[in-house]
DNA sequence: TTTGATTTCGGAAACGTTTCCTATTTCATT
DNA sequence: AATGAAATAGGAAACGTTTCCGAAATCAAA
C-alpha cells in the first residue's frame, strides 16, 4: 500500500515483449491477436499484478460502466429491496451502481438530476418523492438518459425517460377479494390525503353505496393510525366484518389492537393490507397484502435505463406499469363463519 | 442527450479568450488567477453549460472520489442504515459511495478485495459475514486502502485495516437491567449455536446460579422461535418473570405470542431484546432492546477509511468498539407488580 | 524612471488507456 | 515459386484534464 509504482500496460508490454496495443487486445479480447502471444501476455499480467486503471480507460471509451441509483431513503420500506434489485441487475450487465439519498428533498432530487456529469456515471434510476415541478423540464436537458421508478403521481406523456411504475389496482385488488369471500360490512382505514387516490376510489367504487361509519381517515399511514382505527371499529355499535387498510403498517397497527380486543382475525373481521411488506408476515394471524412489484419495477427500470445506453439513443420512451399481486394470507382466509362473538 | 459534442475544457478557453490552465485554475479555484478573469470564466462556462470530465480529472490527479461499500445484503437488518450512514460521511467529504452486496458469499467477499482496482473507487468499506479465511491476507496484499465494519468474529491483530465493531457487552447490559428492576427469574431466548458467544455467557455469568428450566434454546433467531419460546415458558410450573432474548425478533415473537396467552407484560413477564430494531416500537407493548449503534459504527469505519485516504499513509490501524447501549420501553419498565394474576 | 518582487497567465507535458493506420508476417492458392 | 489475402503486430494519436515551468504583466519601492 506504500505508493506501489502503478504498474501500467507499458510494463506489461515491454516484460512481455510486445506493444501496448497488443496487451490492450489482449486484455480486451478483442480479436487480431494470436491465442500464443494473448497467453504469453496474460501470463505476464499475473505475474506482475497489473490491472488496467479504470480512469484511463473510461476516458478513452467514454463510459463508465456505472449508473446512479437516487432514491428518497435507503432505510424506508420498499427501497432496500429496489436497491437490491437494481444493484442485482446492473452487475449482470457489467454494471456498478453508486447510491444517492435524497430525504425526498426536491432540491436535492432536481439537483441530482441536473448534476448529473459530475457522477461519473453513464446514467441514472431515479425514484423521485416530492417530484418538484421543474423535474420533467431538467430531466429532458439532461445529457445522461434517466429511468424513473414511480411510486407517486402519474407523470405526463412529455418526459423524455422511461418510466415504470405500477398499476393503480390495489385497492381493487382488496376489494374485489374481501367481497369474493363474502364480507359484507367492509371498512376502509387510511389517511385522508389519501382520499383522492386510487386506493380510497377503489373503495368506493366497490360498494353499491358506502356506509360512511365504516370509513376512518386517519392522520398519516403508521401504525399508531392502526390502532386507533382498531378503537374506533370497536366502538361501533355494528362493527365490520373485514377492513381494507391502505398500507401494511396501518394493518399491523390494526391486527395488534384487535388482539388485545380479543376480536378475532379472521373469523370477526377479515384485515388485508397493501404494500406486502415482510412484517406481514412475522405478525399473528399473517396478514393478506398486496405486492407493489418492488422488485421487478425495479429490474425493469434498471434494464430500460440499460438497453437504452447499449443502443445510444433516444427514441420512443417506454412506460410499464406492473400489475400488483394480492398475497392472501391468514388475516383474510375464507372461513365457516361462527356466529359466535366474544 | 443526442450525441451533443461534448463540450470542453477547451472550448471555455477559446470562447473566454483564455489559456485552458486558466480555466482549470477557474473550476478548481486554485489561486494564480484574478478575480476578474476568474468571474469572466465562470460565466462563460455558465452559458455554454461546461462541466469538466470526471474521468480525465481521475485519470490525471488519480483519485475517483468514490468509495466501495460491500454489505451482505442490503435488504437485512440493520444494513440499510449502515448504509445509509455511510453515505452521509461519505457526501460531507465529497465522496460518493457505490453499493455493492455480496450475499454474504465468502468467495464474494474475498473477490471484492481482491478486484478491489476494477471498481474505479479509493478505498473499500467491507461488512464480511462469512469471513472467509484467507480475506485478512488479501487485505493485507490490496493496494487500497480497506475499512472493517465488523459485527462477526473477533478479528486478530494482523488486519491492515481500520476495524470498528462493538464491544461484547449487549448481554451484560440486558443482565443488568433486569437485575436491576428486580426480577429473580430470569429467563433465557436464543439459539443453540449462539451458546458459545458472549450473549449467552452474560446470561451464565450473571446469575449465581442457572435454572436450566430457564433457559430455552431455539433453531434459529426468528420470529418463530420466539414464539415457540413465548409457549416453551408458559407451560413451565412456575414461570419466568423475565425473558433475556437474544434478539428482537425472537422479542418480537416472545411478545406477540404472550398477549395472545394473556400474559402481561411487563408486569408478569419482562422482555428485553437486542438490536433495537424499529419494529420494537411498534409492538404493544413497545420492547425495550439494546441497540448496536450501527450507524455509529457505520460513520466512524467512513471516517477512518477517509482520513488514511487523505494522510496518504498506512501508520497504525484502529481498533474501535463502540459501547451498545440499552433503550428502555414499556416491555421491561419497572412496575409495583400486582400479586394478582390472570 | 529603474529595479525587483509578485501576480497572472499560457504552452506543453503528462496521466494510462484504446484504436486507427500501416507494416510485417503467415498462409492458401495458383 | 509466385501471388494475394488474411492474420498479427506496433507506432502514434487521441481522450480531457491538471500542473510544471517559464514568460509577461503588474505593482511597490527606490
Amino acid at each position: 500500500m506504500v505508493n506501489p509504482k502503478k504498474v501500467t500496460i507499458e510494463d506489461v508490454a515491454k516484460k512481455a515483449g510486445v506493444g501496448i496495443a497488443t496487451v490492450s487486445r489482449a486484455i480486451n479480447n478483442s480479436k487480431g491477436i494470436s491465442p500464443a502471444t494473448k497467453a504469453r501476455i496474460l501470463q505476464v499480467i499475473e505475474e506482475i499484478g497489473f490491472s488496467p486503471d479504470t480512469s484511463a480507460q473510461s476516458l478513452k471509451v467514454r463510459q463508465t460502466n456505472q449508473i446512479a441509483l437516487a432514491v428518497p431513503d435507503i432505510r424506508n420500506a420498499i427501497i432496500p429491496e429496489i436497491a437490491w434489485s437494481v444493484e442485482q441487475t446492473a452487475k449482470q450487465h457489467g454494471y456498478r451502481v453508486v447510491q444517492i439519498n435524497t430525504a425526498g428533498n426536491a432540491r436535492n432530487e432536481l439537483e441530482i438530476v441536473r448534476d448529473i456529469k459530475k457522477l461519473h456515471v453513464d446514467g441514472l434510476i431515479i425514484m423521485p418523492l416530492a417530484y418538484p415541478k421543474t423535474l420533467g423540464e431538467q430531466i429532458n436537458k439532461s445529457s445522461l438518459p434517466v429511468s424513473i421508478i414511480n411510486y407517486g403521481k402519474q407523470l405526463g406523456e412529455e418526459y423524455k425517460a422511461d418510466i415504470v411504475g405500477l398499476a393503480r389496482q390495489e385497492g381493487r385488488l382488496v376489494m374485489e377479494h374481501l367481497l369474493k369471500i363474502g364480507r359484507t360490512r367492509i371498512a376502509y382505514a387510511g389517511a385522508p390525503k389519501d382520499k383522492i387516490e386510487e386506493r380510497y376510489w377503489a373503495y368506493e367504487q366497490s360498494l353499491k353505496q358506502v356506509d360512511p361509519s365504516l370509513v376512518y381517515f386517519g392522520e398519516d399511514f403508521s401504525f399508531e393510525t392502526g390502532v386507533r382505527a382498531a378503537d374506533y371499529f370497536y366502538g361501533l355499535k355494528h362493527m365490520p366484518d373485514a377492513i381494507y387498510a391502505v398500507n401494511d403498517m396501518v394493518a399491523i397497527g390494526i391486527v395488534n389492537r384487535f388482539k388485545e380486543l380479543h376480536v378475532r382475525i379472521p373469523e370477526d373481521v377479515a384485515v388485508v393490507g397493501i404494500d406486502n411488506n415482510a412484517w406481514t408476515t412475522v405478525t399473528n394471524p399473517q396478514i393478506s397484502s398486496v405486492s407493489i412489484m418492488g422488485d421487478e419495477v425495479a429490474r425493469l427500470a434498471t434494464e430500460l435505463l440499460l438497453k437504452r445506453l447499449r443502443e445510444q439513443k433516444s427514441g420512443q420512451y417506454e412506460r410499464v406499469q406492473f400489475e400488483p399481486r394480492l398475497i392472501v394470507r391468514e388475516s383474510s382466509i375464507s372461513v365457516i363463519r361462527n356466529a359466535t362473538t366474544d
